[in-house]
DNA sequence: ACAAATACTATTTTT
DNA sequence: TAGTATTTGT
């Protein structure tokens, strides 16, 4: 029955087991059945543009391509495996067989796969952000950068400069002059320490995260490699594309295959990575790249009630460079989002908590609310908080659980089992004996190199009294791991062992620290080999900050803090955004730079419109800080809303109020709502 | 000369 | 809070 007419007939049914029409929008569909060409979908916060992919990946399954030759490029693992597992369940398991993953996973795998011809070994080792700070941290210290008169980038700053300069395809000097002025006395020993930073690299034959990028561009200008590659990819698919920058969207280019089946999506008002060289306008530029490529547009709104986007839209019209879309809610008008202000954080706290609990009563369960912030530290005093009413919650954004110096430190011992040439693991490892610093660790460095049997350490030659005991420690422990072959559990377990008293000496939170350790165990046992453990690691670090679960209530989802990074493209039904300040949101670095303080508003946007039924945003009046207390002043954002935008919350003392509308309480403060006594606010219900 | 203890200060966001 | 500068101690 084959025909040549096909083509001509209206999108044919009888072929797809999935009725695709009836559960997509036009718009949607279309960029599900589109099948010649680039494919550019341009889709608004909350118009289903994960729920397009997932249909388009069922769809060309469906339509006989294999699963092996889809790429799915998204922004982090997670997404990629949520989006399979959801593709999997809407069609079947063959979505499973799609390669996908983050733009550093790919690259890797293909950096591993033809390492001969990319010039490095197979076993070539990736460095994260913090070992890269380290390491510039040890040249600093070798070119004796870290004793001048005037003040000098720290390791942090000096990380952060080089990598701007590589994904922002700039020089040191502009990525300077324009973010970091106060250093531009010290450009050139910048200079020096990038360039040493550079060599160490290539001679250690290790990568950071800019490397794995880069270095496969040069990979696929060899002609048999990219023609190899891009024979493997029937369709490339790329979620999250306003986040993507010059570099990516280079690699986008060498990936899509001759065909020119490439389809991204993408929402340039919510570029939120602008500082990693993401630039909103280079999703409007896809068309530029890829001629002829089909735009369609997805506006229409299912996440939030109409109240929200409102101000959401009202968010973007204050933006210097305008956006193409509108967002029409398909949903119910919802009630007015709230905004709270509070006397002080202590306060803003209180409140969070309250409501939470009172949602909880209402049948709202803690995993469909979300706390919102700005910056990593900005939920501490909230934390602190929930902790003391026990409520369980989970932490996304900043320092990840696996970044923290505990883990670092006992990962470090590992590292150097495996490869004894690890310079910055032994820098490590060594250092936390007691008796040795920087310098003592730099001397057996140096024996080290020359050494037969790097793990036995007391042979050395400068052997003092001061360490000797602990040298010995460390090296039966190396040597124990070394000869034994333990799974990556039972090595953590005895290294954890050799690891208590120097934690207990170092931190003063060591029993938090030591559980962190017990749990890090039980993550292990799901790895096979130490290599792959710390390879996984660094290119998907373990998220969660901390787990505060309590015991018996384990099956509830936890309350989910994020920062508004770590939320994008996830969406809750309560949303609480905290601290929104003038100076933390927009942040007080971005105010004198307009494209700065876009992106800022954008950051907002993304964060108004993770809530699907209720909005609640607060910031403090008065904040203690080291010099005493402050008053700010609401996020500069805000100005604009009117009450018929955003209602304000009052929020009232308990002792105010008819004793029975709080169940248990301290001094706990009450919100009551301006709209009189009908209010879905929080303490009328129970 | 180097390590350890203490005081101070400046703080984004992520692969 | 953690990273860095300064002081104290061995």
């Amino acid at each position: 029955m084959k025909r040549f007419v096909l083509k001509k007939e209206p999108v044919s049914k009888p072929e797809y087991a999935i009725n695709y029409a009836s559960l997509l929008n036009e718009a949607q569909l279309e960029a599900v059945m589109h099948d010649e060409g680039p494919g550019l979908v341009i889709a608004g916060a909350g118009t289903g543009k994960t729920r397009t992919l997932i249909y388009r990946v069922a769809r060309l399954i469906e339509a006989g391509a294999d699963p092996n030759r889809i790429l799915l490029l998204t922004f982090t693992r997670r997404a990629a495996r949520e989006m399979l597992d959801r593709a999997s369940s809407v069609l079947d398991e063959r979505c499973r067989k799609v390669r996908g993953g983050t733009f550093h996973f790919y690259c890797s795998q293909l950096l591993h796969q033809y390492h001969e011809q990319a010039g490095y070994p197979q076993n070539f080792t990736i460095i994260d952000t913090a070992d890269a700070q380290d390491l510039l941290h040890m040249l600093r210290a070798e070119f004796k950068f870290d004793k001048l008169k005037t003040r000098f980038p720290k390791k942090s700053t000096l990380q952060n400069i080089i990598s701007a300069s590589i994904n922002r395809q700039q020089s040191l000097y502009d990525i300077v002059e324009s973010g970091y002025d106060q250093f531009l006395g010290h450009i050139e020993r910048i200079e020096t320490l990038a360039d040493a930073y550079r060599q160490y690299k290539e001679q250690h034959r290790v990568m950071d995260f800019d490397d794995l990028l880069v270095r496969t561009i040069e990979l696929l200008q060899n002609e048999t490699v990219l023609e190899q590659v891009r024979g493997r990819h029937e369709h490339v698919l790329v979620d999250e594309y306003q986040d993507t920058n010059a570099i990516q969207a280079e690699l986008v280019r060498l990936f899509t295959p001759a065909n020119g089946r490439v389809m991204v999506v993408g929402d340039d008002a919510q570029s939120i990575y602008r500082f990693r060289g993401a630039d909103h306008k280079n999703i409007m530029r896809f068309p530029d790249l890829f001629k002829g490529a089909k735009r369609i547009t997805l506006e229409e709104n299912y996440r939030s009630t109409g109240n929200i986007l409102q101000v959401a839209n009202k968010l973007l019209e204050q933006a210097r460079e305008k956006y193409e879309k509108k967002l029409y809610s398909m949903r119910e008008t919802g009630d007015l989002p709230a905004l709270v202000k509070t006397a002080d954080t202590r306060e803003q706290s209180r409140f969070v908590v309250q409501m939470i609990m009172n949602l909880r009563e209402q049948e709202i369960s803690l995993g469909e609310t979300a706390v919102l912030f700005r910056n990593s530290r900005d939920s501490f005093d909230l934390e602190i908080e929930l902790n003391r009413r026990k409520i369980p919650f989970i932490k996304y954004g900043g320092q990840k659980f696996s970044e923290a110096a505990h883990i670092k430190d006992v990962l470090a011992h590992l590292r150097v089992v495996i490869n004894p040439a690890d310079a910055l693991a032994w820098n490590r490892v060594l250092t936390l004996i007691d008796g040795i610093g920087p310098k003592t660790a730099a001397d057996l460095l140096n024996w080290l190199e020359s050494a037969g049997n790097p793990y036995e350490l007391a042979s050395s030659g400068i052997l003092s009294d001061k360490f000797k005991t602990g040298l010995l420690g460390l090296s039966q422990l190396l040597i124990d791991l070394k000869q034994n072959e333990l799974t990556p559990a039972e090595a953590l377990s005895q290294i954890h062992a050799y690891y208590k008293p120097v934690c207990e000496k170092k931190f003063d939170d060591h029993p938090k620290r030591l559980k962190d350790l017990e749990a890090f165990e039980g993550i292990a046992v799901n790895y096979r080999d130490y290599a792959q453990l710390l390879e996984e690691l660094a290119l998907d670090p373990i998220e969660a900050t901390a787990v505060e679960t309590e015991p018996g209530k384990e099956d509830e989802a936890p309350l989910v803090l994020s920062t508004i990074h770590s939320a994008k493209g996830l969406e809750w039904s309560h949303v609480f955004l905290i601290q929104c300040l003038d100076g933390v949101i927009p942040s007080g670095y971005s105010v004198d730079d307009p494209d700065e303080i876009d992106e800022e508003l954008r950051l907002l946007y993304v964060a108004v419109t993770r809530a699907k039924d209720m909005l609640y945003i607060s910031y403090p009046v008065l904040q203690h800080g080291s010099f005493g207390d402050v008053f700010t002043k609401p996020s500069r954002f805000l100005e604009g809303m009117g009450e018929q935008l955003l209602e304000p919350w009052l929020l009232v003392d308990e002792s105010e109020l008819p004793a029975a509308s709080l169940p248990s309480a301290s001094a706990t403060a009450l919100p009551a709502t301006a709209r009189g006594s009908n209010g879905q606010a929080a303490g009328d219900e129970a």
